[in-house]
RNA sequence: CGGGAUGUGGCGCAGCUUGGUCAGCGCGCUUGCCUUGGGAGCAAGAGGCCGGGAGUUCAAAUCUCCCCAUCCCGACCA
């Protein structure tokens, strides 16, 4: 292409509302623009990275057996009430009517869509395991939208849903797919890593995300620094291990204590003179399966998702000040589990080994010292509920876990029979019985891939993009297009490129050249051919974007010179 | 959803407190001259329902009310 026949409409100055360094270049450089809030145009520089991603996906996608197809976007709320995610889904679901007011909404996800097409086309064991997927606009209002590409409401996906017999076909799609993924992330030339994930809404047990690890990400990670163990986890998924104190102190009988005013852990820790570590928090949540009072320790946090998992409850919330008196009597900062009825009692494992510890006493102004689980209140129900921070004991070896940020570029999730159950997917086996088809399903996020990579791969002058995905490979700069010996060795230097196959943009405009250079920067070209003083001699200068670093070659070297670089 | 802020040519902003030659500046854009290895210079131009609506007033970008849009922060740890 040529510059001057090509819209690459860059900024001098970045429109105010950009905040992160990835959509602040995107718009700069002149690849995306904004339509409305979390809604995005790609201009068509942006649209050639996006075509690169896709492409590679595409790849490792049919390199796995999968099978491309075209899902629609608009549709009936019918499916979607079958699932039970017209209500779970919430205000996320963009919804309309029709001209007869029949309901429909934007597909953020296809599952019930692909569910519904597959069980009418699937009947038999010898039609499975099927891999389908599609690449698509989704869309989800988000409550905040934000960073540009990286969290929009409308965004490019892409969508794998793996339909196998049993578990070990599902085992076999999923293992599939964490190969191609990993292959994806890895041509894309962004850094990953690969994390044990919760589920969320799409449902299932087993689920990892990819994340590309960026201080901008809004995912946290906990991973372990031993190579050889491994683990790492998303927050919301982070376990660690319990450490039991060695030697317990004798339980001593429980004491009613006067706290006047003493509502937080740090105010009573402050009044009696003794570590968070011994406090235990009871925090009381209300949900659609009724109230619940979640033990952890008061130097800990609760990991919501965790609880919410444990309970089986769509909606979660901490219960407001009227609820905590109704149910303990007292007001909020004295909760306690002695005496705590009404409410089913979550206690995290680290509580369970606590010994003289101090809670509320469901009384205004008191909390009680020397509680003993068990003793004091029941702990028949111990899971762990808190969420997990730098520094703890990785659950496997045991080496205080390390945290970073990432952001979410894919996940997988094994389903399982979750939407073949509500939607009565079935397909006959060998015997002729009637058995529940068992799902996985893999989505990538493409657009969001995009300023991951931007996130990555930058520096002060603008993007440095990964060879694999750069709109264009290299861009050919004639200094002075007036300048007749130049300007002619420049269309050689471009045919020549093209003609080796690469993709290659020739910079014609009549610009000085410190702007052509600027721009070339800022849109990130991996190489940069510039034609100048050396033209007479046939020879060119090859400039590494990332590294600065030049060398002249012959424009007859020129193609072998850049394929020596990708 | 709660809180904060902003909306003035394509982009970045000033003007608003103290209504009245305030519709202005920088960048970009157009034309001409000139220049050509890191966002040059000179000259002449084009371009704005001042987010929308309703009020107050002789007079509103400026004051009042409502609405819309956009951005940022937060979302309860007993």
């Amino acid at each position: 292409m040529r510059a001057t026949e090509y819209l690459i409409p860059t900024l001098r100055e970045i429109p105010a509302e950009a905040e992160v360094v990835s959509h602040r270049l995107l718009m700069k450089a002149g690849f995306i623009r904004k339509a409305a809030s979390g809604i995005y145009t790609l201009l068509p520089l942006g649209h050639r990275v996006l075509l690169k991603i896709t492409r590679i996906i595409r790849e490792e996608m049919d390199c796995q057996g999968g099978q491309e197809i075209l899902l629609p976007i608009i549709q009936p709320a019918e499916l979607w009430l079958e699932s039970g995610r017209w209500e779970v889904y919430g205000p996320e679901l963009f919804r309309l009517k029709d001209r007869h007011g029949r309901d429909f909404c934007l597909g953020p996800t296809h599952e019930e869509i692909i569910t519904e097409l597959v069980r009418g086309d699937v009947r038999s064991y010898k039609q499975l395991p099927q891999l389908l997927y599609q690449i698509q606009n989704k869309y989800r209002d988000e409550r905040r939208p934000r960073f540009g590409l990286l969290r929009g409401r409308e965004f490019v996906m892409k969508d794998l849903y793996s339909f196998d017999r049993d578990e070990d076909g599902l085992e076999t799609s999923y293992q599939k797919m964490i190969v191609a993924y990993n292959r994806v992330f890895s041509r894309c030339g962004v850094e990953f890593r690969l994390v044990e994930a919760d589920s969320g809404p799409i449902g299932g047990n087993v689920s990892h995300e990819f994340m590309v690890l960026a201080g901008s990400g809004e995912a946290l990670i906990l991973y372990c620094p031993n190579g050889d163990c491994g683990y790492a986890a998303n927050v919301e998924k982070a376990e660690s291990r319990v450490v039991e104190p060695e030697n317990k102190d004798e339980s001593r009988a429980l004491e009613l204590v006067k706290t006047p005013d003493k509502r937080t852990v740090e105010d009573v820790t402050a009044f009696l003179g003794v570590g968070p570590e011994r406090i235990v928090k009871t925090l009381l949540y209300e949900t659609e399966r009724g109230l619940y009072a979640a033990l952890i320790r008061g130097d800990r946090e609760l990991n919501e998702v965790k609880l919410q998992n444990l309970i089986g409850a769509v909606h979660l919330e901490m219960a407001g000040p009227e609820t905590v008196e109704r149910v303990t009597g007292a007001p909020v900062g004295f909760t306690g589990p002695v005496g705590l009825e009404g409410v089913d009692l979550v206690v995290d494992e680290e509580v369970a080994f606590m010994v003289n510890c101090i809670t509320g006493a469901n009384r205004a102004d008191a909390h009680y010292q020397y509680v003993n689980p068990g003793r004091d209140f029941p702990i028949e129900r111990v899971a762990d509920v808190r969420l997990v921070r730098e520094g703890d004991p990785c659950p496997h070896c045991n080496r205080p876990l390390v945290a970073a940020r990432g952001i979410e570029v894919g996940q997988v999730f094994k389903l399982g029979t979750k939407y073949s159950e509500a939607m009565g997917l079935t397909y006959l086996d060998e015997q002729g019985q009637e058995r529940l088809v068992v799902m996985g399903c893999y989505g990538i996020g493409v657009t969001r891939t995009m300023a991951a990579a931007v996130e990555q791969n930058h520096d002060e002058q603008g993007i440095i993009w990964p060879a694999a995905l750069a709109p264009f490979t290299v861009v050919v700069v004639p200094v002075n297009v007036r300048d007749e010996i130049q300007a002619a060795l420049a269309e050689t230097a471009y045919a020549t490129l093209r003609e080796g196959g690469l993709d290659v943009l020739l910079d014609d405009r009549a610009e000085r050249p410190g702007v052509k250079f600027k721009d070339a920067d800022l849109v990130g070209y991996p190489l940069r051919v510039t034609v100048g003083k050396t033209a007479g001699d046939g020879l060119v200068e090859l400039r590494v974007r990332r590294t600065g670093e030049t060398r002249l070659v012959s424009v007859g070297e020129l193609v072998e010179s850049v394929r020596a670089f990708l």
